[in-house]
DNA sequence: GCAGTTCGTCCACTCAGCGTCGAAAGTACC
DNA sequence: GGTACTTTCGACGCTGAGTGGACGAACTGC
């Protein structure tokens, strides 16, 4: 496993601006950086000759002769892995992070790392047949903390057996590249933070309403993981002290309340007890109900399904509130699978927010839906695989 | 008001390394730092002929010939100016940030910037008095949010007349030297990461219980000052939906239950129902009653005062458990005023959070009181100045 | 076709930083 | 007290990275 990396701190900064802005003739470039022509020249070269740059022609001329256009070495690949609780997302992308191919897959964590690895390395193989570049860095997300310089999960509720499974060294001996391993909501941050509507903020906090609840802190421009690597559990926050019952043990949780088990759970006991004959009749149907049909049921008008998004929108809004004040973040995004209930949910956590924060902290905030989706997870992961690249050896 | 500093990053690595570290031999200054001899020779040089730093003598012999010892400049001075709702601190330090002297003066923040500036001007000049070194840089807390960038007070709740009042310009028009301005949670923050229990710790949080409550926001050993510089603002999170209304309009704010106005309400009623006979004999005596009275009654076993404070203690704790949750810091420091109520409220707080945070990020937290109580904030400030000083220019 | 502009390479020059050498200043042992 | 060894530190020559100017190549506009 022979990384090819930039030399030094200028061929770094290159390689990501190169990333970030796409193709650049040499001219531009040197207006951009502070660097000396024949600097510039020699770094350019250097990075052409170890493969990282490629020429692509030359630029419109400024007035006289025209520049070299350089761009991000074509044969470089990146693959990004998403494991979620109930599938993974795959995808492959070239050296820019535009995304070539994307393929899910169902998958269960709790089938164990071993299961769930193979079939996420199944998929990123049929990707990479009609592809023959080397992977030069793969970046992964699992549904619970990480250790992220150790490259495992740690006591991961979700995940039985995953438990400081070597994740980083397994998908590095599989795929013979870098690899780097982080929680899911970490990396959908960074992806919004890449290609999403976080691209120019520096301080903001990543929602994710899935099977859980969880919050990815980018401060500074980068994500933020905690000492233990779980900063950002939101899901386990006490809501309210005359609440039900978690799981966890503990009193009102934000899960408890929301989030697409609750939901679910909420769900069924609305369709059995007949509250609501949308969700009853659709639970005739199908067997069993999800937090998708409570989107549906809601769109459809159903009021019971309704109240639930309201009231769930409210408790996560009130907590959000708090910490709204607490980081004083320039932007929240809202993201995850429950997300998709879209504006109906956002107008509830907008208003709790907007209602009970700090004013100061509320004055300039935008609150907005990811705009990512789905790609967020994967789009984060092969930047931060980019990012552990583009860096200086 | 011209600033010497350090001419390059080397010379400021050495600066910080000489204050943080005390007098050092020039040999194990290039042991500890990564430079030739004829470099670090060449750089300290440059740094005693530009004052910053100065010679003191010989280092034992370590088996050949004695290495001569550098330290920090001994004419450096630095100010340290925390302004509280009712007091101003101020200290003087050597640039090592030794406090040669510290005074407290008693101010009301609502007589207005003009006369508490004044007031604080006056104080450090009688510090001054008995020293004959320029200043190399002033730090000022103030108990509100900060623009960090404009060195001015935001929208502070507490502070009328001080919006957008220039403090930093006033300070360095009077002083003749930079002068950084913060918020005062911020600055005692940085002062036990300078010097107290923080010391070692890169990401923690500090919960001062004064008047107010407030929580300054370590992370990668820099305050985190959030986008409008009123992050770790907790004082107005709700921590009951059905509890009583506090004076910003929401519900059930964590100040409304705890600090020292809350408790001074509470033990004034007390006081006059006669619930509490030690806090009604006090506030015959004295006419008014503070959160100090509640601290005294409670030593003295009084009943009521006690579960004052073990219901505060319990509610901050369970805000603080969220927040450990969401932050997974490694270190948790308890400061302030109220915070001499010591182990009493330290034990409720512990109570809470490890009862209620997750696992994971309670595992190895320690909770600890400040261990430099009243001088943190001067220390915090006079850290913020120093740390500006010894900058690469 | 010519003047003017822009781009890229070549090259001489500068200078920061490194390693070595030797003197200075110690210690340890006889 | 003398000798051998160790450590420190200034001086000095060397190296190599980087700079900036010069020049040729490439292009536009008149």
């Amino acid at each position: 496993m022979t990384v090819v990396r930039p030399e030094n701190v200028h061929q770094a900064r290159l390689m990501r601006r190169l990333r970030d802005d796409g193709p650049r003739s040499r001219a531009e470039l040197g207006d951009a950086v502070a660097l000396s022509r024949s600097k510039l020249a020699a770094e350019i070269d250097r990075l052409v000759d170890r493969g990282l740059l490629d020429t692509d022609g030359y630029a419109d001329s400024r007035g006289g002769r025209r520049s070299a256009i350089v761009r991000v070495g074509r044969r470089i690949r990146f693959a990004g892995i998403d494991i979620g609780a109930t599938s993974v997302d795959v995808a492959l992308t070239d050296g820019e992070l535009h995304v070539l191919s994307h393929r899910a897959a169902p998958v269960d964590v709790r089938d164990g790392p071993d299961a769930v690895i193979a079939r996420a390395l199944a998929v990123l193989g049929e990707l990479r047949d009609e592809d023959d570049a080397p992977l030069a860095g793969a970046g992964v997300g699992v549904p619970g903390p990480v250790s992220f310089a150790d490259g495992v999960p740690v006591s991961p509720p979700i995940m039985p057996g995953w438990n400081r499974f070597p994740v980083r060294d397994t998908f590095a001996a599989a795929l013979g590249c870098p690899v780097l391993v982080d929680n899911d909501v970490n990396i959908m941050a960074l992806g919004e933070k890449h290609a999403g509507v976080a691209r120019s903020v520096d301080d903001f906090l990543f929602v994710k309403i899935g099977t859980g609840i969880g919050c990815g802190i980018v401060v500074r421009g980068e994500v933020y993981r905690g000492v233990n690597g779980c900063a950002g559990d939101i899901g386990h926050m006490s809501v309210d002290e005359h609440g039900p019952v978690c799981a966890c043990g503990n009193i009102g949780c934000l899960e408890a309340f929301f989030g697409g088990a609750a939901l679910r759970t909420q769900a069924l006991t609305a369709a059995r007890t007949g509250r609501s004959a949308v969700l009853a009749r659709r639970l005739a149907e199908a067997g069993d109900l999800s937090a998708v049909d409570v989107t549906h049921a809601a769109s459809a008008g159903d009021g019971v399904a309704v109240a639930m998004i309201r009231e769930g929108g409210q408790r996560l809004g009130h907590a959000l509130a708090g910490l709204v004040s607490f980081v004083n973040p320039g932007l929240v995004v809202i993201g995850g699978g429950v997300a998709s209930i879209g504006h109906a949910l956002l107008a509830e956590i907008r208003g709790a927010v907007y209602r009970t924060s700090l004013p100061l902290a509320t004055g300039n905030l935008p609150i907005t839906l990811s705009e990512l989706g789905g790609r967020a997870g994967v789009v984060g992961a092969v930047r931060l695989a980019s990012d552990h690249l583009y860096r200086a050896a």
